[in-house]
DNA sequence: ATTAATATTTAGTCTTATCTAAAAATATTT
DNA sequence: AAATATTTTTAGATAAGACTAAATATTAAT
């Protein structure tokens, strides 16, 4: 049984290993979770003993198939935790994240079977990230940056880039929740911010930074 | 901010001091929690220094007003959680408590306010059991044990005092949920024993140590 | 009122998770 | 490829929460 600390970093050891190298750094984990390197360091030795990460000193840490069994475990349970908290208790997108780092750690099965069930089997989480299901699948709808969409394409918003609350409420402000559909109007050449379409009510103009950080699938 | 070792020390305490004595010892606490005293007095060194009780060596403790406050959060939650696992999540009686051990340690203000407000405003926990205010103010009808009524007389199921799983289960099978309505039809005089009718419906004989061990109202 | 029994505290140790400062290994630059 | 910079690890400390064993207070019993 992972202790809460032990689940915290090798949660991000997962999740820094799905953005690119395999090999995960102890600089990198220290960086996301504001810790020493010497604190991790400290830590990969315990993982490693309980066989959830490969490692080999100086040479960064690689997730095994444990650990990412362990750590999806721990996704699933933050990402219904999110849905809950937005779909019944009213939380708004950027307060979530919060209280979920809290909630992921309960430990009971039985809890998180049941929480499924009451929330009718959500398959992604207010962000529009995807839910692992009992057995750590996940569903994987090729995701693309708004700003890489042509003119008059479009597309439906299922995750966030950049998930501080500022940009969070920004969306909020312009109308463009999980789940809206987006139309490209235009792409104003100068500096690449587009003209787009909310829901077919609302035109606004976003920047390209923006575009860049707002994933559509079709 | 405690931290959750504190809370449940401090819950404990709280719990102990109302039955009877205001000064609770170290040993009753060390039981309760199934700790060493020796541990027990370490924590009690803390929880002095935080001013949430008081306490003179060899004298045992007593909670503080702003302790109590402490205390009646902690309970606050743990209650409130309850009711969302048994109401929402269909947790029968026996399985909520190990859960809400866990959940009363959330840390989040409004996920509690947001709970209560989704719960409907509930005044009183699955166990029956009242859940204090935001202010920490409880709700307190006059609880009698089972045992006490007279022949023909009758009470609503409001607490139970044992709350172990066998104790409840068999509540559950006999039927005298909470809020079931009881009536007393014969009490035996051989063994103290009595005859009860649950809800107008069921029949059934329960042992005097059964009857002592539901608290009713009327 | 001593003695015996019980309760409580102290002293010293352990584990987990963190830190700082210094040493060692790896990477980068010139 | 030697010198410099960066990264990672080691060594040693600290704080929280728990433990055991021994010492000290308090309470009960003769």
């Amino acid at each position: 049984m992972l202790s809460f600390a032990e689940e915290n970093y090798l949660k991000t050891i997962y999740h820094l290993s799905l953005g690119g190298e395999k090999n995960v750094s102890t600089n990198a984990i220290a960086d996301t979770l504001n810790t020493k390197p010497a604190s991790v360091t400290d830590m990969i030795r315990k993982l490693s003993k309980k066989s959830v990460i490969n490692y080999k000193r100086y040479r960064g840490v690689e997730i095994s198939e444990d650990g990412k069994k362990e750590a999806l475990k721990v996704i699933r349970k933050h990402r219904l935790w999110e849905v809950f908290l937005v779909e019944k208790l009213k939380f708004s997108w950027d307060e979530v994240h919060v209280v979920a780092e809290q909630l992921e750690h309960i430990k009971s099965p039985l809890l998180i079977k049941r929480l499924d069930e009451f929330l009718g089997f959500p398959k992604f989480d207010p962000h529009g990230d995807p839910i692992p299901d009992e057995n750590g699948e996940i569903l994987n709808k090729p995701k693309v940056a708004l700003s890489k969409l042509e003119v008059n394409e479009q597309g439906i918003v299922v995750a966030v880039k950049d998930s501080s609350s500022l940009f969070l409420q920004y969306l909020d402000k312009i109308g463009a929740y999980l789940g809206a559909k987006i139309k490209v109007n235009d792409r104003i050449a100068f500096d690449g911010s587009l003209e787009i379409t909310i829901d077919n009510k609302k035109t606004v103009f976003i920047s390209k930074e923006v575009a860049e950080n707002i994933l559509v699938t079709d």
